[in-house]
DNA sequence: TCTGGGGTCCTATCTCCA
DNA sequence: TCTGTGGAGATAGGACCC
């Protein structure tokens, strides 16, 4: 007994999930508007907020400061991700108990693929069976999408929430007709610039981007979004549900300064500070960065980017510092500096590079050159900072940052 | 008016090299 | 030796998502 209907994929959805876990832990909070995120008094945006703050107007990505204009009497909360990727771990085991094919998208999301999973017959069945684990045992609300593709099982998660079950039909003909007069913002990948530009063409609707040629929309966005949008548009959607968590492609830290800053040293020390804590997890995570990257945003909300290569890659904190050094060096100018950010990509796994593997042992071993890599006393270095930063706070270890990095 | 932080992916451009 | 060309890789920026 398997899943033989063409629609296999779920796509899970928490309801306002940091929210709703806030209002969990914290019973006072229940029925009240709870809104997660930076303090209204400072720089910063609405991660997520409860239903109750939502009909005052408020959603994420809304500036705190319009956000407490709207909603006043919001109850603005800091949030906490660390319960939050607890919670997640929770309702994660409960999608494996279903089936080996889950794809996390974010913390509160996720597709599961329930083709040839031998002890489901029925999809909508063990959707509704996992909605209603996660109500009981967590106290949480989801809305689940059942179709046979990604991007459809997406589009109906969204179209019934809170605690929504939507199952869109099989047949190719319905989906096209389904999704004819929604708007083309509808489709995955359509953000703000690309509705503009879609509607510059008088292309408003998904039907009016179902009418326009293939060659057409590849020749206004380019080959891969004009072919992505031909397809969506039809409701088809080749990708698959991806259950191996691949390598991180890259990992950054960036901050915004409470006031734009003008001190190059004070923006200096931030990067330096942000740069090991991209070091830590590097090596935390055992990976190693092939690639540095500054960012820097100034008043204008104007961003720079400047990169460089590592070779060979590392995760040592000695290296990484030199690079954003060298990168910050070549960036400066008098602007004030309204967001500093480090990041690093090309990563591997540092169990696999040759560095790790056994070295020839050598009668007469040369010394250590100085080189832009981990060396073994970079490496027992770095440990130990990390092993104190664990035990004793991040503040507790500080390095200087010399003008040769 | 005010726009975080952490990611992924795509495109354009430049440089290097055969 | 000089010039043109095309591919690959590096770099920068931008759009999008949660």
């Amino acid at each position: 007994m398997a899943v033989h209907s063409k629609n296999h994929i779920l796509h899970l959805d928490m309801d306002a999930f940091f929210a709703s876990v806030e209002q969990l832990d914290h019973p006072e909070l229940r029925g009240k508007p709870v809104i997660v995120g930076s303090a209204p008094d400072k720089r910063g945006v609405v991660a997520t907020c409860s239903y109750e703050a939502r009909r005052f107007g408020v959603h994420s990505a809304m500036p705190s400061q319009t956000a407490f204009k709207l909603c006043p009497q919001g109850i603005f909360v800091p949030g906490r991700h660390e319960r939050y990727e607890e919670v997640s771990g929770q309702i994660r085991g409960f999608f494996y108990d279903l089936t080996p094919f889950v794809e996390m998208t974010s913390i509160d999301e996720a597709f599961l693929d329930l083709q040839g999973v031998h002890h489901i017959a029925d999809p909508v069945a063990a959707a509704i069976g996992l909605q209603k684990r996660i109500r009981e045992e967590l106290g949480l609300s989801s809305s689940v999408g059942v179709a046979s593709n990604m991007f459809l099982a997406k589009l109906a998660s969204e179209m019934q929430k809170p605690n929504g079950l939507t199952v869109m039909p099989e047949e190719q003909s319905r989906i096209v007709d389904l999704l004819a007069p929604m708007p083309v913002q509808k489709i995955y990948g359509v953000g703000q610039k690309t509705a503009q530009l879609l509607e510059s063409y008088g292309l408003k609707l998904i039907a009016d981007v179902q009418k326009t040629p293939l060659d057409l929309l590849v020749k206004l966005l380019g080959a891969a979004t004009g072919r992505h949008l031909h397809l969506l548009s039809h409701g088809q959607d080749e990708r698959q549900v991806q259950r191996e968590p691949a390598l991180p492609k890259s990992i950054s830290r960036e901050e915004t300064f409470a006031e734009d800053c003008n001190d190059m040293e004070t923006v200096r020390n931030c990067l330096l500070r942000l740069c090991e804590e991209v070091g830590a997890r590097l090596r935390a995570e055992g990976l190693l960065a092939g690639c540095a990257r500054l960012k820097l945003r100034f008043q204008d909300f104007r961003s720079i980017t400047r990169q460089m290569s590592l070779q060979p890659a590392s995760q040592a904190d000695r290296v990484l510092l030199n690079a954003a050094a060298s990168l910050f060096q070549q960036s400066l100018s008098r602007e004030p500096v309204r967001l500093v950010g480090f990041g690093v990509s090309q990563l591997q796994d540092s169990a696999e590079t040759p560095s790790e593997k056994p070295r020839q042992l050598l009668l007469f071993p040369e010394p250590e050159k100085e080189a832009p890599q981990a060396n073994s006393r970079d490496a027992s270095l770095d440990k130990a900072v990390d092993e104190l930063r664990q035990k004793f706070g991040t503040a507790s270890l500080k390095r200087g940052f010399t003008d040769k990095g």
